[in-house]
DNA sequence: CTACAATGGAACGCAACCGTTCCGTCTCAT
DNA sequence: ATGAGACGGAACGGTTGCGTTCCATTGTAG
């Protein structure tokens, strides 16, 4: 492509590797300090680069975080598909719960969650990288199960998306709490609850 | 007592009167530009005051948006006892759309929520202002439905808060989105879906 | 009337940060 | 070998914020 004629392919492997490390320093001290403190020289002193590196690639702290969401949201893991309500939806809280683990990403979306009040930008980009496509796998596991009669054909989808993210995001409650391990026992009783609340939701 | 004796009665008057000039423009400042970038000069300029009378009121800023929760908690309003579980829950309800529907709070909390992921005191300030009050609530709502019978015996008190609160929250899913105002038929669908969720959280 | 305490306002020193610019070095393609 | 371009590092000017200090004003108590 015209890139490779245009810049040298040493040097593009090394602005990878540039790159890469000034993504990973952001997404440190963005977790460490948050996007208000985060600071670029703190990003360049940790990546080992200079400021003028930064520059180069993106235009200000803005564009950079914004980047570093979809860098977030690319690690996302997409559900399986077991055949049962039961198991999927044990995996969807399962997969929740271990996002919620995460400690790091768990800080950064908190944190830009609280940014996106004020920043139109960051609210839509959080919107079309965190919340859509969960929601539109929460939907989909849903809707398979009416196609195979697990669940009512009444059922109101939008209701029932709502009430799965709403009850997989139990635990923990608070994103300053740690998030212990999901007890085998609990993660039962927990779909059983799910399971019981999905059944509630007709149209 | 011995302030009054230390202290004029017409100072106290006018001190009153300047600290609450300051608690809502502090409180004004934390909505419009969050905790990190919440300014002290800001504060004194929006409240028409000296930055000395702040700091001779609180040493620094982290004590004075202590305060601002504690200040916020009051505003809370008790529930309601009704004497049915449907009821109660409904009104639960309400109150928690009337809570997401305060802008001014929910940019707050949103905030401080995510301010607490690094600072253990604000951490603890949440957790006792915010959630404990919040979670006694709704854990005495169920026991007394408990007691009525209206709930099972072995009832797991502990999820069933879990999901009231989650469930109660569902909408608007998101802090950036603007909260409209709760429609009856909506409620009345939210409330069957929680009590079915509730009866199934059994120990 | 006098003494006093709190006030608004302005300025201070200090530190941090942003975005830019310059330098000398290094690595490539030619 | 030579030139081009990206590099790390350092410094810049300008802005912002914190917490402190000073001062002239105001209003009350005694």
């Amino acid at each position: 492509m015209s890139d490779s004629s245009r810049r040298p392919a040493g040097a593009a492997v090394l602005r990878q590797e540039v790159t890469g490390a000034i993504i990973e320093a952001a997404l440190a001290e963005l977790t460490d300090h948050g996007y208000a403190r985060m600071s670029m020289d703190a990003v360049a002193r940790r990546a080992g680069v200079g400021k003028a590196a930064i520059y180069r690639r993106w235009s200000s702290k803005e564009p950079l975080v914004l980047d570093l969401l979809t860098e977030l949201a690319d690690q996302a893991v997409p559900l399986p598909d077991t055949g049962t309500l039961y198991e999927d939806v044990a995996g969807f809280v399962r997969h929740t719960s271990a996002l919620r683990a995460d400690t790091r990403a768990m800080r950064i979306l908190t944190d830009l969650t609280a940014e996106a009040t004020r920043n139109p930008r960051l609210a839509t980009a959080m919107h079309t990288t965190a919340e859509l496509p969960r929601r539109a796998a929460a939907t989909e596991l849903l809707q398979r199960a009416v196609d195979r009669g697990e669940l009512p054909a009444d059922l109101d989808l939008d209701l029932a998306t709502d009430c799965l993210i709403g009850l997989a995001y139990l635990r923990p409650r608070t994103p300053w709490q740690p998030s212990e391990p999901l007890d085998p026992g609990v993660l039962a009783r927990l779909v059983e609850v799910i399971l019981a609340a999905l059944t509630a939701c007709r149209g």
